[in-house]
DNA sequence: GTCATAAGTGAGTAATTACTTACAAATGTA
DNA sequence: TACATTTGTAAGTAATTACTCACTTATGAC
C-alpha cells in the first residue's frame, strides 16, 4: 500500500501551490488524495499543521540544496552556481518552489533569515573578487534570481538560455 | 456622508492585499468598512466582481504610473527613471502594490503584456545606449526592480540608499 | 410635491468549512 | 495466540461562507 501520509503531503503541496492555502479545503485535499478526510487530522491535527510539516520537509530540502554553495572556496564558482540554479529548476520542482514564494506574502512564514547564509557566502565572493559594495551586489543578485525563478515558473520566458548567458557573462570576473 | 462604494473598494483592496483574497470574507469586509453586507452585492454582485473592480481602478493608475516614461526619448533618463520607481513607492500605496504582485500568482489575474510598453521602451533605451542584448538587458532590470520593490514593501531592506546608489551607478553610461 | 430610481439594510438561505468522535481494520510485539 | 498501538473510516458537528430577498430610505428629475 502507498504511504497515505506522505500521499497526502504531496497533493496538499501541489493544491496548496497552486491554488493557494485558504482556497482549498481539506475535504478537496482529502478526495484527490484519496484518504478521508479524517485522517489528515489524524496525522496532522489542524489545516496549518498539514502547511507546517510541509515546509519542514521544505526546510531540509532547501539546506541540501544550498549546502554545496555554502562549502564551496571558489568565488567565482559560488556565483556561478548561484546563478544558474534557477535555470536548473526542474519542472518537477515547481510546485515546492512555487509554494515557498507564496508564502513569502505570509509574514509568518516569511523568514529572510533563511537565505541569510548563502546571501553571506555571496558578499565573500563579491568581495574576493574585487567589488567595491559585496553586500550591495549579493541582494542584488539574490533579488534578481528569485525573480528569474518565479518568472520561469510562470512560464513567462520563452527562451531563457540568453537570459542564463547574458548573466554569467556580466558576473564574469 | 463618506462614499460607502469607495469605502468598500479602500477596505477591500487593504484586506485582500495582506491576507489574501481567499482569507478574506465578505461579511469581514463590511463590518470594517461599516456597511452591510448586502451592500458589497448590490455594488460588486460578486465577491469576485470586488475585486475585478479593484483591479480595473489600479489599471488606470498603472497607466497613469508608467505614462512619463513610455513619453521620455532620453534613453538615459527612461532607464534612471524606471531604476528610482521602487524606491520613490510611498508606504500609502503599499497595498495597491502588494496586491498586484500577490494577484500574478493567480493566472487568470497574472497578465504580463500589461508590462511590455515599458519592457519595450526600456529595451530600445538599451540599443540607443549600445548595449549588446538590449532585450534581455530589459527584461534583468524590470525582474531586479520587481523583486527590489517587493523586498522593500516586506521591509526586508534596512537601508534603500545605497542599493539604489548602486543600481544608478551600474546603469551610468 | 410626485414618482421613478438608486442606495442601503437585516434577516434570511443552502452549501461548505475545519474539525470531532465512535468505531473498525491493520500492524507490531510478546 | 493475545493484546496494545497505530492507521484508517464514515457520519457527524457548529460555525462560517457567499449570496438573496423583502423592505426602507435617500436622491434627483419634472
Amino acid at each position: 500500500m502507498t504511504n497515505r501520509r506522505e500521499n497526502i503531503l504531496s497533493t496538499a503541496l501541489e493544491l496548496f501551490a497552486n491554488e493557494g492555502f485558504h482556497a482549498v479545503s481539506t475535504s478537496k485535499i482529502a478526495k484527490q488524495a484519496g484518504v478521508s478526510e479524517g485522517l489528515i487530522f489524524r496525522h496532522f491535527s489542524n489545516k496549518k499543521g498539514l502547511l507546517a510539516a510541509i515546509m519542514e520537509d521544505a526546510e531540509i530540502r532547501m539546506k541540501q540544496l544550498f549546502a554545496p554553495i555554502l562549502f564551496e572556496n571558489d568565488p567565482q564558482a559560488v556565483i556561478d552556481h548561484i546563478i544558474q540554479m534557477p535555470f536548473e529548476m526542474d519542472q518537477s520542482e515547481y510546485d515546492f518552489w512555487k509554494l515557498q514564494y507564496k508564502l513569502k506574502w505570509e509574514p509568518e512564514y516569511n523568514n529572510p533569515n533563511k537565505m541569510k547564509a548563502v546571501m553571506d557566502k555571496l558578499a565573500w565572493a563579491f568581495q574576493e573578487l574585487g567589488y567595491e559594495q559585496p553586500t550591495e551586489e549579493a541582494r542584488i543578485l539574490t533579488l534578481l534570481l528569485d525573480s528569474v525563478a518565479i518568472s520561469m515558473m510562470r512560464n513567462e520566458i520563452a527562451d531563457t538560455v540568453p537570459l542564463k548567458t547574458l548573466l554569467l557573462h556580466k558576473y564574469k570576473s
